[in-house]
Order: structure tokens, then sequence, then C-alpha cells
DNA sequence: TTCGTAATTGCAGACGATTGCAAGGTGTTA
DNA sequence: TAACACCTTGCAATCGTCTGCAATTACGAA
């Protein structure tokens, strides 16, 4: 099968006699045009169902009018909330959107970055992968000046804006509400210490611990590489540390879904026998039994307001300083923390 | 900040004196060039940071080695999945991908089309929204021998090819291990009727039914509109027939996990007092209390497979003509549905 | 020495759209 | 009637890449 032909300016020029020029001011609506004409031509243009063809344009004025997006995971329901509200919002202000994911890989990543580059997006919105630690390929886009920002995953140095969720904060007030429970011996479960939300999300746990005075214990410091197998092995730590903590902060949801289900299997009951939190609010933290305790942080947000910013930036609207956007996080409260040892 | 130039063919030409045309020879490995020369500019390219412009490239080849994806909601786990897959197997046979959600409204899906043609995508992979129900804008699709095909979200009668679950058959499985564990009285919560899937899990649930000698009941066939008080209000319908169902069918997960919630609320057990299943197998369905039974749908291969089959047909790999591909869904038993009425 | 052939390379015209500038036509004014 | 200005429209170059064909060179054979 061929592809059937795109109607083309020439076509139309050509059925009405006039010149492609012509054609071209009258569907771009140009006031240098006898009225008459330009009717005519925008008329058969309906009619021969012309569309422009978006690559020939975007080649002449060197805009794409494409932004690119690199993910971790769509699968990720964060990720995939992020990506809803780029997309919604990049198309509202006449944007398209190529999207692709990393699967939380640095080579996967420079890929992606090639291959949007390559095809011209106007701009990138990047949130990195868990691999990722060397950053010659985000000192390499800023070189080459191609616009672009860091959202969520992010790496703090580099000279670009980025939009982020006040993980301090977040973590400070899930582990003040254990705290106000009663809790005082609290394990903090972390994912690989290098990652911007393991070391962020474990500032807030402390800062807390401190403020109520409870002293730094560097066992109660658990890291899963956030696999199930190390999400399990954690959680059959905790309970084998004499004395046990009082509460468990995970780093993230899936963790301290894990954790939970396991800890059932183990008779261990939530929160009569410990208290859970978690961090991100997923769909299954609402679910699960009991219901989990978390921070949430609106991904759909995020991404509306981190593609508004370059966009900003893009048109002009914005100055091109790098800045930092900080979304806040909001606790939500559910049944795993409602345990009080003050109260035994 | 002007964006920082992309190196041209032209300016290696330039740089070592020679055409235009020889660096683009040079570059595809053409055998009619000197070797000498080939490794010259080749080398020179690779200094430089020579990257195709993409754009360019699409415009005169006139193939943009690009599809277009339109799913109903990215934020669903099932559809994130298949996009995933699209995106995996896509970028492995060397095509990008541009995906849009009509956020389950036809007008949307309708522009998003415009948007992706206009692109000048090379195909489409479309699952449709939930308003669609009139089909215009995919006929012209076909009459302007545009390559796209239907996944999961299909309308029958359009002559190209679709990928679609099993359907029939995954109902059927389900409603029969429920008739299996003694249940006679057998609702069956669709959503709106002129859905694909409502249609075929209903067909699937009659099949099973009628096996069984368990003759209709137009009673026991309940309708939400999927949002959540359209799921509350059936789960409360339900408590109120009498008699009572033995078992219910959802037909999708989210619905069963509402109606699990407010059943709990209600103080029902489940499954003591009345045995409950899904159809998807969302993450949320492994974790809720109890966990539900299912039926597993791998969306990951469902894009996989997708994407496949269009470029196989792009490519000349497969014929034209449309095909219709299967995919097989699994039973996923859990707690949700251990009830036994017969051993009362 | 001359001619034919092969090996290299360049020219120029696409692909579809945009845009500065020139050209044609019309009407007005002196 | 001549000169000028303006209104419309077309020409041609451009964006970056590809490719058919022509042109150049070199080489071996007769």
């Amino acid at each position: 099968m061929k592809k059937g032909r795109q109607v083309t300016m020439k076509e139309i020029a050509k059925k009405l006699g006039v010149s492609v020029s012509t054609v071209s001011r009258a569907l771009q609506d140009s006031p240098e045009l006898h009225a008459e004409t330009k009717r005519k031509i925008v008329e058969a243009a309906k009619e021969m169902n012309y569309r422009p063809n978006l690559l020939a344009q975007s080649l002449r004025i060197s805009r794409s009018k494409t932004l690119g997006v690199i993910v971790p995971e769509i699968t990720s329901h964060f990720f995939a909330s992020c990506i809803s509200g780029i997309q919604d919002t990049a198309n509202t202000r006449g944007y398209n959107v190529m999207i692709c994911q990393s699967n939380e890989r640095i080579s996967q990543e420079k890929a992606n970055i090639q291959t949007l580059v390559s095809s011209q997006v106007d701009g990138l919105l990047i949130s990195l992968s868990r691999e990722t630690n060397t950053y010659e390929h985000l000192y390499e886009l800023y070189d080459r000046e191609i616009n672009f920002l860091l959202f969520d995953r992010v790496q703090e140095d580099i000279p670009v804006s980025k939009v982020t969720f006040n993980d301090v904060s977040g973590a400070y007030q899930v582990v003040k509400h254990l705290l106000e429970n009663g809790s005082r011996r609290i394990a903090y479960v972390s994912g690989p210490e290098d990652l911007y939300i393991s070391k962020k999300r474990k500032e807030g746990y402390l800062r807390a611990l401190t403020e109520f005075g409870v002293a730094e214990d560097p066992s109660l410091v658990l890291i899963s590489d956030l696999t199930l197998e190390g999400n399990l092995r954690v959680a059959q730590q905790v309970l084998q540390m004499d004395p046990r903590p009082e509460a468990v902060f995970c780093m993230i949801d899936p963790v301290a879904v894990d954790v939970l289900t396991e800890w059932k299997k183990s008779g261990i009951r939530i929160p009569e026998d410990i208290a859970l939190a978690g961090f991100t609010d997923n769909p299954t933290a609402a679910v699960v039994e009991p219901p989990l305790t978390t921070v949430s942080q609106p991904g759909y947000e995020m991404g509306k307001l981190a593609v508004s910013h370059l966009l900003d930036q893009l048109d002009g609207l914005a100055s091109e300083d790098p800045i930092s956007i900080v979304l806040d996080t909001t606790l939500v409260v559910r049944k795993s923390s409602q345990h009080f040892p003050s109260k035994k």
C-alpha cells in the first residue's frame, strides 16, 4: 500500500492557479492578500482537507513545537501522572510531546536524549534514572544551549531549572506525626544512598528526630535496593531488631507495601504492634489493609508546573536564569500509623 | 538565549573542502566513495559531534520513523503497560513514539489524530475513548490510506488490524470459577452498555451461566458509569437485592475495589458473606484485603504485539490485510472469591 | 599516444513550507 | 498625459538532507 499522499500547498496552488506563496500567506491569514483570494484559498484548503506538514514547517522555522520528556518508568503511577500533566498543559499551549522511558538505566537515558535532540525538540523535561550518577550527558546539553529542565529526580549542581517536591519537609511531617503518636524508636528504610530522595528524606527524618530530642541511631537506618527481595529482607531485619522499632518510615510506598505484606505474613499486626508509613501516596496506599499513612505528592501538578516553566522560558515569558520550583507535599494520615507506644 | 545551532553537513563539508553530497554519502557509508575521504568525513563528524536532523531527513525521505499512540488515559496502569511495551519494541526497531491521551473524550481523540497525522507519523496505534461511538474519524484515516491499528478498545467493523484480549473467554473463566465454587446467583457489574468490553465480558458471563444451566436473570446485570459514585451506588444496590447474590463479577478491577471498600464499610465480610471478582489485575487487586480474584491481561505484551504487527505492515513484512490478534488472559484466583454457598 | 572505462566527486533539484524583495497592475493627482 | 504610490501577487532563496546524473580524473589497454 502506498501511503495516501497528503494534500500540499502546491496542489491547492495549482488548482486555483495561484502561486504557493499566495497559498501560504492566505493560510496564515496574512493581511496583505486580497480578501477574495484569501477566501477562495481557505475554502479550497478546507474542501481538499489540507493539513500542514509539521515536519516541513518545523524545518523551515527551526522550531518543532515539540517537547521531549524522559522518565524512568512510564508504568509508575507517579510518573504517569506527571506525564499526564505535561501532556495536557503542553497541548493547550500548542506543543506536542515525545515521551521516552529510561527504564532506570543511564545508557537508555543517554540514548533517549540523543534521539530527542536529533528530533529537534524545542526543549526537554528530564527525570533522572536511578543509575544516573555521572552527568556529562546533561552538561553536554547545557553546553549546546539546549533548553531543558529537571523534575523530581534531579541533580542539584547542574545550572538549570528544577522542579522538586519538598522532600525534606514531607519526611519531616510524617516522622513528626509518628513522634507525636508517641514513637521514639523510629526506623527509616532508605533506597540506595546516592539517590536524591534517599538523602532528602533522611534529612527530614533526622530533623524531626532532633526536634523531638531523639538521638540519631545509625542502626535504625536500613537500606533496600528497592527490589521485592530487598524490601522483604528489610522487613525481616526490622522484626529481628532488639528492641524492635515502634515505627518504620519507608522512603517510598512500594517498599512500605511490601513490608506490610511481609509483616502480616509473619503475624505482626499493624498498627497494633508497630506503626508504618510510606511516601508518595500511590493508589495502592489507600487500599492496602490497613490503609497506609503516607505523604502525597501531586504528580499532575508537578508536570504542569514543569512544562509551564519550560515553555515560559522558550517563549521568552520567563527569565532564562535557572530557578528552583519546590512543591509542597501533604501528609495523609491513615490507619497504619495509629500506634501509640506511650499509652502502653 | 539563542538555541545552540546544531552542526550540519554543510559545516562538515566546508571544513573539509568537500561537497555536502559527499558528506551525506560518507555518513551513509556509501560504497562509491574513496575510503580515505570517507574516513576523514566520518572522523570529522564524530569530532564535531554531528547529529543528523531527523526533521530534514524525514521530510526528504517521506518517512518520519515515528509512530503515534493514542490511549484513553496514561495514568491507567494497564495503558501505561501497553505504552511501555510499545516504546521498548518501537525503539529497538528504530522508531520513535509520540503518545497522546484522549482523556476518554472523542473530541480530544480526533484532535490527537489530527496532530499526529500532521506530524507525519508513519502509523498510528489507537485505543478508543469511552465516549467514542461514531467512527468517521477512523474511516477518514482509512480512506486516506494512513496505517493504523486498534488495540484493546476497538471497534469491530472497521477494516483494520486489531489486537484485543479474549474478553469473552476471560469473563467465562472467572464466572466459571465462581460457579464451580458453588455460586449460582451471580451478578455482573457492567460499564456503559455500548463499550466493547461491557458487551464482550457479558457474553462470557452468560456463556458460563448457560454452561452450568443457570438461567439468565436480567436483574442481576447492573450498570455503573464507572465513576466512584456510580460504583458505590452499585455496591449498595447489590446489598439491597433480595435474595442477595452469592457472587459478583465486576467488569474492571477499579469497580471491584470500590465495591469491596464500600461493602467492608457496611460490615459485609468478603469472601465469607459474598464472593467478588474483577478483571484486569491492576496492582491494587493484589494488595486489597482480601486480595481480589481477577483476570490478568498483560498490557506490555499487548503493546509489543500491536506495534510489532504495525511495523511489520509498514516494513512490508506482513500482509496488509487486516488481521485480528487475540491475546489470552489468565484467571488469577485470590481470596475474594473463596465463598462456597453450596457448603452452607 | 589515444581511447575507453571505472572510480570519485560535485551539481542541482527535490521534500513542503515560509518570507524578503521585486514586479505587475490599478488608481490618484498634478 | 505623466508620475507616483499602493495594493496584490509571484519569484526565488532557505531550512538540512538525499540522490540521479553529469563531470572530472586516473588508469590500463590497444
